[in-house]
DNA sequence: GCAAAAGTGTTACTTTTACACCCATGC
DNA sequence: GCATGGGTGTAAAAGTAACACTTTTGC
């Protein structure tokens, strides 16, 4: 029984809420399997001395070359037969010595910042796509339940723990984290009541320094501080 | 590389909070060695067949003969030595094929009331304790970590999810509710507004019964309406 | 001076907390 | 009739939700 680890990163550069998939690309004779055509979460199989921690963050540089990226494991998935369909079969078996085996995954969620250092995964790693998540294509594997469950997570999460500073740069506005929130719970929020709360937080604090380069009133930056306790 | 479930297996029988635990007991000659002290969390590999949680299913209903117990994943622990130390390798030992192998268990706790049905699973597979979960021993392998992430789990999930019901008899006072919820959230309530609260949720449904063989005035019972509409 | 987003308070409403007495039953 | 937990309402406090105008900058 093999174990792997699989991770939906999400990425956020003010507009709107980003998953990284990767495109199977099969190297069989320029021929277009089915296979081909399918999208996929990043995920490989952990290392026989490797936590699944670490394994997730590898994998993880491995394909972005992102380190010190936030990633929180959140569901194990082991349907005996999430990797046996036709299509998937095909895939796997174009890179894995033992592709029918059957596979158990630890699935994390993962969050950076598409401000600063948009990485740009697809130099090193090929065929890869930061894609809206209101239009995500149909996955390979159970890929789809892993990414709608990451994003269930990903939603509850974001108000009770203190996460939203992961998709967000280091310096950042209370316009950029307002719309971060509204993009990830899908709804609008009010611009007053949204300030007030975040003015309770201790450890979001305000830097001397303002936006530069915006055709309007430059607005005050912030930045997350974690050493302050948290409620 | 090997996969197993574990059970944190919680009981309520209206006083106090418990966990089934079992005995390690080796039948080496009858020589008590130190790994014949541990308790553990019961658990064993997954089938090759077999799902996650039907393993899980499969694992406690070998080990209490209970059907139909409220199981729920909550976190994969996969540190690579976490199987490897000297007593839980001796132990391993008296009944494993590969006791070496490094094993990824997936956790899972579990919910039974002990009111009505107290699930007696000594009888069956040996050497088996409901402790109290305030004064619970060290465990074997990582269980520690497990049992208290459990514990930590069913606290926040009490509340946010409808679970409570689990632990409690089908037919129910409003009193016990609250009992159980006093003693897993470590805390008094207010019974007045304990009962309000639970007034404004449609799916506990007060039955046309009354407490008996009580010495006091007798209380309405209630139960748990699974198929109302949750908010 | 105008376009564009920043920034800021008050009021009504809802939710939460704190708190004390009479009631029904078994003995 | 008394011991035991069952059952009930109200008022103060806190928190949440709704809402509109002035300010600063780049052009």
């Amino acid at each position: 029984m093999d174990v792997s680890v699989d991770c939906a990163l999400f990425g956020f550069d003010g507009e709107s809420l980003k998953l990284l998939l990767i495109r199977q690309r099969t190297e069989s004779a320029g021929e277009l399997t089915e296979a081909a055509l399918q999208m996929a979460l990043p995920g490989n199989l952990v290392d026989e001395d490797e936590s699944l921690d670490a394994a997730a963050k590898r994998v993880l540089s491995e394909l972005t070359q992102l380190e010190d990226v936030f990633l929180k494991q959140f569901h194990a998935f082991g349907n005996p037969d999430r990797v046996s369909d036709l299509k998937d079969q095909q895939w796997l078996r174009t890179f894995r010595e033992e592709p029918q085996n059957r596979v158990i995954t630890v699935a994390y969620y993962g969050l950076v910042s598409l401000h600063d250092h948009t990485p740009s995964p697809a130099s090193f790693a090929g065929d890869v796509h930061w894609t809206d998540v209101r239009a995500l294509p149909n996955l390979a594997f159970d890929h789809d339940d892993i990414a709608s469950l990451a994003l269930a997570t990903l939603r509850t999460e974001l108000e009770s723990k203190h996460i939203s500073f992961e998709l967000l740069p280091e310096k950042f506005t209370l316009r950029q984290l307002q719309s971060l929130h509204e993009v990830v719970l899908d709804k609008k929020l009010d611009k007053r009541n949204f300030r007030k709360n975040i003015k309770k937080l201790e450890h979001v604090v305000p830097l001397n320094e303002k936006e530069e380069g915006v055709l309007h009133k430059p607005a005050q930056l912030f930045t997350y501080d974690s050493s302050l306790t948290q409620p």
